[in-house]
DNA sequence: CATGAATGAGCCTTCATTCAT
DNA sequence: CATGAATGAAGGCTCATTCAT
């Protein structure tokens, strides 16, 4: 349902994504209800119609729309760096940025997924594939250089994700460390864990 | 009719925790409806009330169980273990397993907080609260005697708490990687992570 | 379902009958669930149904024998006066003091009429109507003996009952004036309205 | 589907109030089912709250319409009457052709007001006591100009109105007396009982 | 007699969705 | 495009009643 820039119903369906985005990260999918969504846009019930399919297709759009941007900006984020420790700093320090700076996508991203119906769970769950590759390339090949310390690649994977991904629901952006410091903290964590001494 | 004979109160309120558990499991707590749960526990829908106050208070049972058995267990699992580093490997080693062996459980605790009412909402936290303390005092134990490189102790729990849990998103046990091999990575990376190199 | 006096059930019955009675002038017949009325008695749902056959059915024993009450009363109270005023007096009071000291018996019968299945309705009305009759018979009688004014027997009936019932609505035995100032008030208002001048 | 050709809002909830009134009328606001309504005026259930917020509501904007209607009426009839006991008659004949005109409100009004919300319960009561004091004020003005009894004015404010709403319950307009008739008696009735002779 | 567990119908209300205007 | 009125299914919960224990 992406709707042609300029027109004016444009800012309505942007409306309409924003509000969304919110009330299912408050409330959850399930819990939201289009009454209130419409509420919040300040329009009747019926009027959705005009801008979205249907609730299912909203939350479709959300998470399809943030995955593709993430997967956009963490290619931005990588780009020119080649060597693998260099790269996983760069993936956690991406990685943790979204993640303070988005929230409320990547939360209801986390917690959304089952309220996909199953052709869109799958489509998503690809593209979620395609941004874990990117960390287990770097895995794995850093380990085949011998920088970093031979492991399973796929379970390392999940659980540096599980690790960094867990900020979404406690950071706040006035909270006691600023985004460096939380930064700083979780690249030593995950380096001092899997890099090679070297010397 | 009156009873179904065979029947007992208990029994039914057991069938009735074990159904809603799978439930809210597979989808959500606002996705589950008494309908369903009535149906899968072979009973009428109003039959439900005879053993449950409230659908809420299905949900808050079911997390104050689980929270009191967690912690119970947890306090087992550690008793005799004194030194940090131990302590350390032991809450891992725990941890794991039981979010191994609990899945449906300890998923429901981390995705259905959001659909408690506050007065439940704030007595779960409290006691989720004490099993992160556990870990906490471990690290701080762990720095004070110079075993774990001095770091936040506050954002290292989340951080470990977020890689361990997550484990209960994608276990299967006839999966590739077995209780032990699945502990022993977690293990060492984390001890990696943390611990001060002896020599 | 009278029950034997003297059964420990008896006393069982009484205070069903005693608590029914102030649950349906509190909440009226619909308006009062039998869960409320095993509570109030301390009994199970199940258990009322030891003393009572169903819920219309204790409604229709609460009317009946009010009705059955109420006419006994007042033959005893109008027995041995004979001339039409002095009758007229005499049923005043006693209307007037048994709405006073049994206010809930007879607000549930002016409110709850309506919730009798039509046999039971019918079998109510009549006794009811007993009870008017024996007004229209004085104000007959008062008339053809030239003490009471010609006019319609049946609509003065119902218009003083009417006036006298009222007062089931809001007497208060600590109220401001007392059982003998309101009688001698509402005997007043009816003589005066009715009596035929002597002079 | 969505509209019913022809249908409007407005008569739709006009229908919703009149049908609202009749199955109160005949069943008590307890008794009556939204469901029973919706096949009244034939609509779904669910689309009656298009209308009404709630079951509560309907009943209250039906009493808050009825009270407000009554005391615009009665103040028309009232105008430019000045002398207390013509003022008497007037409110009189006014409170009977009301209530014979429009019974179904004022039983209603009479007999669900136990039903209402306490904070509704006291707006109506409210308007039902400038009603009343209405009455208390003529009998009040001709007590003082000597031309009705000295009496107790809350009282007899309370037996008048009574007398007077009783009507309600047994009027039918095909019935033996026309509303002059029953207007004359009761007026005859009232005035006896309480204006003082001259002469 | 009392209990507790069951029934099946029913309660008021909200849901996502449709569509004539 | 927006609205308001409709749909039909479903929501959580309560009801009077029954009956094995």
């Amino acid at each position: 349902m992406a709707r042609k820039a300029g027109s004016s119903g444009a800012k309505t369906y942007e409306a309409i994504r924003a509000a969304g985005l919110a009330l299912i990260h408050r409330h959850g999918y399930e819990g939201m209800s289009l009454r209130q969504l419409a509420a919040e846009v300040g329009l009747q019930q019926g009027s959705l119609y005009n801008h979205i399919k249907t609730k299912q297709d909203l939350l479709m759009e959300l998470l399809r729309g943030h995955m593709q941007d993430l997967l956009r900006a963490l290619d931005a984020a990588l780009s020119g760096t080649e060597e693998p420790l260099a790269r996983l700093r760069a993936f956690i320090a991406f990685h943790l940025h979204y993640h303070m700076t988005r929230q409320a996508e990547v939360f209801v991203i986390n917690f959304e997924l089952r309220s996909l119906e199953p052709g869109n769970y799958a489509e998503i769950i690809a593209l979620r594939q395609r941004y874990e590759k990117c960390l287990a390339d770097i895995l794995s090949l850093g380990m085949q250089l011998k920088l970093i310390r031979q492991t399973d690649v796929q379970i390392t994977t999940y659980a540096l994700l599980a690790m960094l991904t867990g900020i979404c629901t406690w950071y706040r952006p006035d909270g006691r460390l600023n985004e460096k410091q939380l930064i700083d903290l979780h690249t030593e964590l995950t380096l001092r864990g899997l890099a090679i001494d070297k010397d």
